[in-house]
DNA sequence: GACCAACTTGCGTGAAGCGCATACTTGCGT
DNA sequence: ACGCAAGTATGCGCTTCACGCAAGTTGGTC
């Protein structure tokens, strides 16, 4: 039996009202700005009563987020599936390129408003950034496995974990911002040099 | 006059309000517990009513963490302050321990009291991290205007803002851990240590 | 000292968040 | 196959929030 992510037709079906929660919150929160979206509606577009909303999520805000966390958790994933003899920095581009460089299944300006819906409102923000901070715990798991180090007593997974977290943001922070340059970078180019700078220490440009 | 904080009464006012505000909020919240304190409580404790609490913040979450987003914006302050030459790793690690690294105004205990708070209740891990960002934000406009670069071109002041950030919160994981190692380190220690290695590069130790 | 802008306050409203009790599913043992 | 126990979904009701609006009040300016 399948031990990766269906342990019986209960778990299944709570995963998938769950997704289905988070995307109805997401599409519903671009198409009519998130104060125009009523935890109601969006039950009903996933087919679940009000209260069932509550029992998935704590607040609109957070089932938007989790789109995030979804993806960001990949990542953590993604490492573990790495190749043991890949140097750590290699192995965490990868990873992170894995599920945030290429050509999506979403499209991307859809993707883009999203993330630009997520950075604008204020309480978004907030629920984005736990998000994000969840799927940094979870790489600094990663990390510790890979390097055979216990995260307990070491900071240094929890210090990889963040800084990949970092270049994640700032990336996206380029990648959508105001005045873009042409052509415009993908978001896979940003993370990866972004990644590259970390990695490097980020050295003083001044002094070099 | 006095430019830095004082312009017009009208505006010590509110500082002090908002001050007042997020103190009361603090206090309370770690005396009873988070969802045991009304915002009308808060309000009452700083003498305002119900009502203003709200022109100050929308949450009383965001007003807990205003605690930090105070502490933490006051090492940009720091920064913008540090000698030109001093080479940035250098003041940057000055700049941060000269607000969480020496023996602080408010009692060790009571300080760890708040942290612990703030990493436990869901609500206000979030506000605590949009808090953070918000130093990191500062933070990175600082080191734009120290090594002579737009932040909106070159992502190199956010990455080191954010790499601040990451150490910052790394450090206070570790300093209130459940399982303090004998003796303790302490939250200037920790924070020097996460910054070296940052600025190392984070170089995997497996590989040394 | 008089005017204007900023700030505080009280009131009212819509919605959120969650505890509790109840009905329904699923998984498992027999 | 059957039925029981655990896990979920739902409905209801209550408390608290967040904020718009329209006075009243205070600080800054000329």
């Amino acid at each position: 039996m399948d031990v990766s992510s269906a342990r019986g037709l209960r778990e299944r079906k709570k995963q998938a009202t769950r997704q289905a929660l988070s995307w109805a919150a997401l599409r519903l929160a671009v198409q009519r700005g998130l104060d125009n979206v009523l935890v109601e509606d969006i039950a009903a577009a996933a087919g679940v009563s009000p209260r069932t909303f509550n029992n998935y999520f704590s607040s609109k805000a957070e089932a938007i987020a989790f789109r995030h966390l979804d993806r960001v958790e990949g990542i953590a994933a993604a490492l573990r599936e790495q190749p043991a003899q890949t140097p750590l920095w290699t192995a965490l581009t990868d990873a992170a390129l894995s599920r945030f460089g290429d050509a999506d299944s979403v499209p991307d300006s859809a993707w883009m408003a999203g993330v630009r819906l997520v950075t604008s409102e204020p309480s978004l923000v907030a629920e984005f950034l736990k998000a994000n901070a969840r799927g940094e715990q979870a790489v600094a798991m990663a990390v510790a496995a890979r390097v055979g180090v216990d995260p307990r007593v070491d900071p240094y997974p929890h210090l990889v974990g963040g800084a990949l977290g970092v270049c994640l943001r700032v990336a996206m922070a380029q990648w959508m911002q105001p005045d873009p340059p042409d052509p415009p970078a993908s978001l896979g180019a940003l993370l990866r040099s972004a990644i590259e700078q970390v990695a490097a220490g980020l050295p003083d440009p001044t002094a070099r």
